[in-house]
RNA sequence: UGGGGCGUCGACAAACGGCAAGUCAGGAGAUUUUGGAUCUCCCAUUUGGAGGUUCGAAUCCUCCCGCCCCAGCCA
């Protein structure tokens, strides 16, 4: 894809608690003036649009500040990740247009450094080899409301921990017999201060590591040394670590690490009309409710990448969510907003019909044709204009005739005179049905002195509808996608017990006989077009073929008649 | 009955003791060769509730109510 080096904006950009925090810290001349950031995913699923929230936020603040934000993986836990996950990450990360450089890490480059800090806790007498199985330190623990209970192995000699904790190492001991854990308080109210588990023995192979080691940190441990060693400054993160603060800066103090970053937590992102979890992604997967994790309706980068988002309206989206600590969820309504808003300036203008309605020109000699001019994009004339082959057959969208049309209805119906875009008036005389009674084309006449689409008398009409010259158009396949679920809020338990049963029935309608006009024909994949009246579309990158494109509507657009049809039910 | 957070328009979100921004959505109108776009106007006498402090409170204090997160050898 080319548009991995645009440059984000960050103008106009509003404001928020963190940008303050930073802006703040500066002033008061701390960390020497350096501001690093930095995203640190588990490479253990893909990314989606609340990772571009975060995304967006770390390199943004880098960016605004002229400090650099690192792309660390969480690579503590060989069981979950892959490196197919590491791939397309990066790739997320550049296509929205963020670049890391030379600063890309992975929790696991501080295995070795890691052991070192925890052999320094243990000596310190804050560290403790643990016994105790994984069911039993559960139970000793306590509960939210009772305190926990002390380890019988909470006061092995340093010695004893020391010996131990090499031998965990060095794999003596099976999964599961000892942990290494940080001697705090097993009466904290915060659970996360009750002893808590800094390393685990898991003999798995590591992506990177292979089988160096069999005993792995903990995110709590791994995290804020990774943060230090990199020079963090802000260590920014989502509420649920909010009461994980206390921790990371625990150990960090009892290291006595000259790098002491900051934690500061925002609230994730909840979009409507989808959810937001990767255990919700693998069951519409699983289940075939979608085609993948690209498939065009996921929430996944990937998959508003192959839907046709550009970067920069997801960024822009990214800025204008805002950042607080609120738990809410955006409409999903701003995001295409913003998609829009982008298209409508830069998208070439084409005349596709989705569901064809042959119409024949009784007045317009047999054989001839001739060719219109049709403006590329009316909100930006330098991108010029186009010739459109008009001939004695066309065809219209189904819907853009009514035999028995109510009052609103202002398009085509027997009698009726409307505009053909570009083109002529025209107005139905006849209208054919099959045997069945349906529709199956329309007689009409046009009137040669609107070429081009206005009366000389200044008559008016009330409609102007696109079409499509039959001889000279292509077909295509379109796909209308449209929210997966119908419900604003599925992944609520209240709202939808089970998700696969909000499933939009017809969140991808497929056309495959569309028929386009000429020019689109020749669209290049990962093109993008406004369809006049339709919305803006996509060409899709991967099943698209020569001379036949596959078209992904990104989004409609607007549509007063059909919003005031709707509400009259 | 523990600990940590959060409550400002339908949805996001500013306001940092001085008189409730902006955006999306929604509504009305103008305009229009896309029922698109554009433009104009409307859309919180009031900030979860009740008290208190103050000349003045969304902002400070008290109590109450509601919602979210935490009992992985996941991150």
């Amino acid at each position: 894809m080319n548009e991995q080096n645009e440059t984000p904006p960050e103008q106009g950009a509003p404001s928020n608690f963190i940008r303050e925090i930073v802006t703040a810290d500066l002033a008061a001349g701390k960390n020497n003036g350096a501001v690093v950031t930095r995203f640190p995913p588990e490479p253990n699923g893909y990314l989606h649009i609340g990772h571009a929230k975060s995304i967006c936020l770390n390199f943004g603040l880098a960016a605004e500040f002229k400090g650099r934000c690192h792309l660390r993986f969480d690579d503590t836990n060989p069981a979950k990740e892959e490196v197919e996950y590491i791939d397309s990450i990066k790739e997320d990360v550049h296509w929205l247009g963020f670049d890391w450089g030379e600063h890309m890490y992975y929790a696991s480059d501080y295995f070795e450094k890691l052991y070192e800090y925890a052999v320094a806790l243990i000596k310190k007498g804050k560290a403790y080899v643990c016994s105790l199985t994984a069911a039993e330190i559960r139970e000793y623990r306590g509960t939210l409301t009772e305190p926990g209970r002390e380890s019988p192995y909470r006061n092995r000699s340093v010695e004893e921990n020391l010996d131990l904790f090499a031998r965990m190492r060095a794999g003596e001991f099976e999964e599961g017999k000892h942990v290494l854990r940080a001697k705090i308080d097993m009466a904290s109210g915060n659970l996360n201060m009750r002893d808590p588990v800094m390393y685990r023995i898991l003999k798995a192979e590591h992506h990177r590591t292979g089988d160096t080691w069999c005993i792995y940190p903990m995110y709590d441990y791994a995290h804020c040394v990774s943060d230090s060693v990199e020079g963090i400054t802000h260590s920014i993160c989502t509420l649920e670590f909010e009461d994980h603060r206390p921790l990371y800066d625990w150990f960090l103090d009892e290291l006595g690490v000259a790098c002491h970053p900051q934690q500061i937590e925002f609230a994730r992102l909840n979009l409507t009309h989808t959810v937001m979890s990767k255990r919700k992604f693998l069951k519409l997967v699983g289940q075939g409710h979608v085609s993948g994790w690209d498939d065009p309706r996921m929430p996944t980068l990937s998959g508003i990448r192959r839907r046709g988002y550009t970067p920069s309206s997801v960024r822009n989206f990214c800025e204008r969510i805002g950042v607080a600590k609120r738990n809410s969820v955006v409409d999903m309504a701003l995001l295409e907003h913003c998609i829009r808003e982008e298209m409508n300036k830069a998208a070439p203008r084409a005349m596709a019909v989705l569901r064809p309605l042959r119409v024949v020109l009784t007045n317009y000699p047999e054989g001839e044709s001739e060719e219109l001019d049709a403006v590329n994009n009316p909100e930006d004339p330098s991108m010029g204009a186009r010739k459109v082959p008009f001939s004695r057959e066309l065809y219209i969208e189904e819907e853009d005739f009514m035999e028995n049309p109510p009052k609103q209805f202002f398009r085509l119906a027997p009698g009726r005179e409307v505009r053909l875009r570009y083109a002529y008036f025209i107005t139905c005389v006849d209208v054919v049905k099959d045997g069945n009674g349906r529709i199956i084309e329309l007689h009409c006449t046009y009137d040669p002195a609107t070429r081009g689409g206005d009366a000389p008398d200044n008559r008016k009409v009330k409609a102007t509808l696109h079409w499509v010259s039959a001889q000279h158009a292509s077909e295509a396949e379109v796909r209308l996608y449209d929210h997966l679920f119908t419900t604003p809020n599925p992944g609520d338990e209240r709202e939808c017990p089970e998700i696969t049963g909000c499933l939009n029935p017809a969140s991808l309608v497929t056309l495959d006989s569309c028929r386009i006009e000429p020019s689109l024909a020749r669209a290049e994949r990962g093109a993008r077009f406004q369809f006049e009246r339709q919305g803006y579309f996509f060409v899709d990158p991967i099943d698209s073929a020569e001379g036949r494109p596959v078209f992904n509507r990104i989004v409609s657009l607007k549509d007063s008649y059909a919003k005031a049809m709707k509400a009259k039910g």
